[in-house]
DNA sequence: CTCGTGACTCTTG
DNA sequence: ACAAGAGCCACGA
């Protein structure tokens, strides 16, 4: 068996550890998906980041918007979403160049500073 | 199970 | 600042 049931279920619990962080980014803040795997102890995790939040359902409350790059830039994705990424982090009063730039020395998440 | 892909990141040049 | 290569590991075909 290629894959074991223990391991969906416990991808499932990590997923829903990465979820909690993200709601947990507060308003007109950022975060970066390697920073989002570290928080969840799981260092050099970044692309499960990724796939959790690309297996988030359209309608979701969670504040995916909020998770950028390690370069402080919106990931570019298949969905074309980016430019409604970009409008919500505007409305929250963080300053995102056309490109999709974001200065994360000024809005990165700091969870031990608050 | 193998293989290719990827909402990533780090190091080099 | 950008491009290329390597490392990482889960997911889907």
């Amino acid at each position: 068996m290629a894959t074991p049931a223990k391991s969906r279920l416990e991808r499932n619990e990590v997923y829903q550890r990465f979820y909690a962080l993200v709601d947990s980014i507060p308003r007109g803040r950022v975060a970066t998906y390697g920073q989002i795997a570290r928080e969840a102890g799981l260092p050099r995790h970044a692309r499960h980041v990724g796939h959790a939040l690309r297996a988030l359902p359209p309608g979701s409350e969670l504040p995916w918007h909020r998770v950028l790059n390690a370069a402080g830039r919106i990931a570019p994705r298949p969905g074309g979403c980016t430019p409604e990424q970009r409008r919500r982090l505007l409305a929250e009063g963080v300053d995102v160049s056309p490109e999709g730039r974001v200065d994360l020395a000024r809005y990165r998440w700091d969870p031990e500073r608050a």
